[in-house]
DNA sequence: AGGCGTTCCTGGGGGC
DNA sequence: TGCCCCCAGGAACGCC
């Protein structure tokens, strides 16, 4: 399930390639995936121009050309690559054909990903809240979300209007390294554990893109995958024991999702006492 | 406001 | 071995 550091590495690793590029063609193999246009209307848009630059916004991967954007998300199982011999994946839900005659591939299972095509970042930007990694992302911001809400607390950070790019594997593991118990309240926690909790979340996305993420994620060719899972202290692991207190870790649900966490060292704040 | 259920999908795991 | 059932999950949406 590609989240931030995932999506960081697919830009990572197409950029170079993209960026000065022209898209002559784009085929949608499985029609849903394309949201909100059709292939005409990005060929007719697209005469003559190049691809400015392709960075991440959340969990999208941008497209940036000189008067529009393609955003395209990954969601649960999508994989964007260059196609580096003649037939299709068997998931391939569209296509990228570019003037170089390299051809950039969207496969994906589940089919869940989309490609969207915008003017510009405004309508991702006003659903999103803000970047982790960014400066402007401080404890003190976080901690002006957190006591101004009254939520559960995963079910808060995994909402990309609150903060952006945080799933369901980054979460658990920010919250475990904090010593926050899933289900508390955001209003209850402690400031000393928000701070823990900001530096918690951008050591472990640093760490993560360093590492060039935790799904695997299929480059083609070289079939590069992300080597974060070795690291991962907390998710996956029911049963195991918990790396701090070697109590044994277990799984839950909360916010709807499998929860993975040490009872005894994530801390369950319910109430304000300060 | 916020929690919860539903929808979209398919591969894979559990149970028998 | 084989088959069926159900689950996993990001985000949007509707409902209470």
């Amino acid at each position: 399930m590609p989240e931030l550091p995932e999506v960081q590495t697919v830009v990572n690793h197409i950029r170079e390639d993209l960026v000065g590029e022209q898209i002559i063609g784009i085929e949608s193999i499985w029609p849903k995936v394309l949201h909100n246009f059709k292939p005409e209307d990005l060929i007719k848009k697209n005469i003559d121009t190049h691809i400015e630059d392709v960075k991440r916004r959340a969990k999208f991967i941008i497209i940036q050309l000189p008067d529009f954007i393609i955003a395209i998300h990954l969601r649960m199982t999508g994989k964007l690559y260059f196609l580096n011999q003649n037939e299709l994946p068997k998931h391939a839900s569209a296509t990228l054909q570019l003037k170089s005659k390299k051809t950039l591939v969207f496969e994906d299972v589940r089919k869940f990903g989309r490609f969207y095509l915008y003017k510009d970042l405004e309508p991702i930007n006003e659903r999103h809240g803000p970047e982790p990694l960014d400066e402007s992302f401080t404890s003190g911001l976080l901690m002006d979300i957190l006591s101004t809400k009254k939520r559960n607390i995963k079910a808060l950070l995994l909402d990309q209007s609150v903060v952006a790019g945080l799933g369901n594997i980054y979460v658990d593991e920010g919250l475990w390294m904090s010593g926050i118990h899933p289900n508390s309240i955001s209003n209850a926690i402690p400031k000393t554990k928000i701070i823990k909790l900001h530096r918690s979340i951008q050591t472990i996305l640093m760490d993560a893109i360093a590492a060039k993420g935790t799904t695997i994620i299929d480059f083609s060719v070289n079939g590069e995958s992300g080597k974060y899972a070795d690291q991962l202290r907390i998710f996956g692991k029911a049963g195991e024991p918990c790396q701090k207190s070697k109590n044994k870790i277990k799984k839950i649900r909360v916010a709807g999702r499998g929860t993975y966490f040490c009872s005894k060292c994530q801390h369950l704040y319910l109430t304000s006492c300060d």
